[in-house]
DNA sequence: TTTGACATGTAACCCGTTACATGATTTT
DNA sequence: AAAATCATGTAACGGGTTACATGTCAAA
């Protein structure tokens, strides 16, 4: 349910169209929250029912772009949801199941995903440093990029750990 | 839809009806993939269609108590699914949409949301710790309890992770 | 004029969550 | 006999995913 608030956040820092949204959201944000651009239009009618945005189209029609901007009740209602309490959540993911399965069926093909992931986590993990090189190092450490730049480390440590755990079982299912 | 698999797993270490399995996923695996009793229910009733397990039960009735075992067509199964490639996820996280919209829109109220989460995976850590040193310090290390340790380690690096991200986040929103 | 990129949608499905219902067994 | 606990369900809903449909505009 974060999904409303999140794209508030955006288009508080730049009014956009859905398409802009859904492409913004496959960086930055949607490091840490991923949505479809159908998830993302079904979204922005409801926040524009809930009178926290308004759009305009150059002729409301489909495939003419609608351009959304956060109305102040809207800003109200972020400021309000920020300050609600998170709850906590678990690690949940598909392969630290395959690795259990692996510990009672025996490992025999596990080596194989776990290198794509592997592979795919160092990716990953280049890409958000190449992104902290670029965004904040050497700037002025303002609050707000204090605080974003607290979101991309925690992204690094995240991709870090994924490394090391594949590394590590990788090196087990290789030891004779 | 790791939860079929996830039960196989389960119920190859140990035939188990609905509400013990319940129990289990409260811990172990439970910790890498929550799932309530009413999802354990409705799957388990899959997974006998699907002809991966048989149960009996002492007289088949709602409110008597029916154990599940696997066949072999769900263990071939599983090692079938083991073998697979898993997605890489990324870190979603409502917290940080919080954090960054507080960025945004001034933090006004975080902290308290935070330092609740800090708490939370300090207790979390602490647990796994228990856990590790109960189950894995000073015992041999065959091939499966050196995957499952490593899943162990996997989400003690991930509540230290956050551990420091709270931490960091609240330094940052004390300072002047 | 047709291709491709831009742009917005619709529909169906499944997993996970929430709230509630029902029966059996043990304890007080 | 009432209360608590063990045990198994039913029903409704919502978010996220997937597949598909439709319309606009610019360039080749």
């Amino acid at each position: 349910m974060s999904l409303p608030h999140a794209l508030l956040t955006s288009l508080l820092e730049k009014p956009s169209s859905g398409l802009e949204l859904a492409q913004r959201f496959s960086k930055s944000i949607g490091y840490f929250w991923q949505a479809s651009h159908q998830q993302i239009y079904r979204e922005l009618v409801r926040l524009e029912e809930a009178g926290w945005v308004q759009s305009h189209a150059d002729e409301g029609a489909r495939g003419r772009k609608r351009t959304y901007a956060v109305l102040p009740a809207g800003k109200a209602e972020l400021k309000r949801w920020m300050a609600l309490h998170s709850e906590h959540k678990n690690l949940r993911d598909e392969m630290m199941i395959r690795v259990r399965a692996a510990a009672v069926v025996g490992a025999k093909g596990l080596a194989d995903g776990v290198q794509e992931r592997l592979n795919s986590h160092r990716e990953q993990l280049a890409l958000y440093k190449a992104i902290r090189k670029k965004d904040f190092e050497g700037k002025p450490e303002t609050r707000a990029m204090a605080l974003q730049r607290r979101i991309l480390e925690a992204g690094i440590e995240y991709e870090r750990l994924y490394v090391a755990f594949c590394e590590d079982v990788l090196k087990e299912l290789e030891s004779t």
